[in-house]
DNA sequence: CGACAGATGAGAATGAGAATCATAATCTCT
DNA sequence: AGAGATTATGATTCTCATTCTCATCTGTCG
């Protein structure tokens, strides 16, 4: 099955200064250098909302500045989820994808396997239970992934009336 | 994080002829050939158990025919889980693996990201959780997949106790 | 400024898996 | 059993995402 993921537009998000300062100190704080690079990726990943691929990243980066390359995407989002502001997320489909991770409450997602959009959400009753089982096994758990896929509201839709609605 | 998977030891698993006769319909009715490599892979395959990658499968299958291609295990693992025999898991790790299906209840996973030990669990109640999450969003969900990560009881138990059980 | 550690970009390397292709094996029909 | 048609095999090549390498460049700190 071969996805093609988009990205989701909710809501519209500022771009972070907090995330920008705790960049700046994770990389201070660790010898590493501060480059008009990673600041114009960091910034261009953090002006846009959803799940990003690295390769819609570099489009996007490449857009302000064609000499960027792939590999300097690859390694600041690297950096940018060791740091905890992003996080890396591995949906059917082969690719990487990164989402904002500032202040951001653990949550999974489910994946529209037509048109790629992804929501997500938040179970606590889910998540209780999901320990209770690691439990009963004798597991400590350290993270989980859980992913619904199927078809989104529109693309059901779409289906069930093929008449209509065709590109 | 690279994983190195091992399987896991249960219940031993009677090499199942049912498998073979749903197996031959199956190649019967598409007008498929069945072969000496095939027979010897897909024996393979239900003489382990836990979640193989294709890699050791083809170690365990040269093992009884060393001219076996890794292409061939490849194509033989597609048919089985196109016949509902086999099913594909996409753990963390990279590799695709697969476990034996037949007659198999869905289940989901706990991983050891230690020892690389897994074991299924199932519970409806979150499989209902999941149901209504997706409702509530308006999508229908096809399939899923719910991991968890962690550490099994004898690892942590390794870990928690450094002094002992060093290889 | 100057040295040096870290960063960059291009391209090669990697690894899993799919595709290709010439050869080989199997099935069907008689 | 033999022929012809078709599928399978194994080696190799290809793809694709990601990482690595390396020569060069650039912050940073004294």
């Amino acid at each position: 099955m071969r996805i093609n993921f988009k990205m989701k537009r909710t809501a519209p998000k500022k771009i972070s200064t907090a995330a920008h300062e705790r960049l700046a100190s994770w990389i201070a704080a660790r010898g590493l250098k501060s480059t008009r690079q990673r600041d114009l990726i960091v910034d261009t990943f953090f002006s846009q909302t959803g799940h990003l691929s690295v390769d819609e990243l570099v489009e996007k980066a490449k857009q302000r500045d064609p000499s960027i390359g792939a590999a300097t995407v690859y390694r600041t989002m690297k950096i940018l989820t060791d740091a905890g502001l992003a996080s890396a997320r591995h949906f059917e489909g082969g690719q990487t994808r990164y989402e904002a991770a500032l202040d951001r409450h653990h949550h999974d997602h489910l994946i529209c396997t037509s048109c790629g959009n992804i929501a997500e959400f938040e179970n606590e009753r889910i998540e209780e239970l999901q320990d209770r089982v690691a439990e009963e096994h004798g597991f400590t758990v350290t993270h989980h992934k859980l992913e619904l896929y199927g078809l989104c509201a529109a693309c059901r839709q779409r289906q069930s009336n093929p008449n209509r609605q065709r590109q």
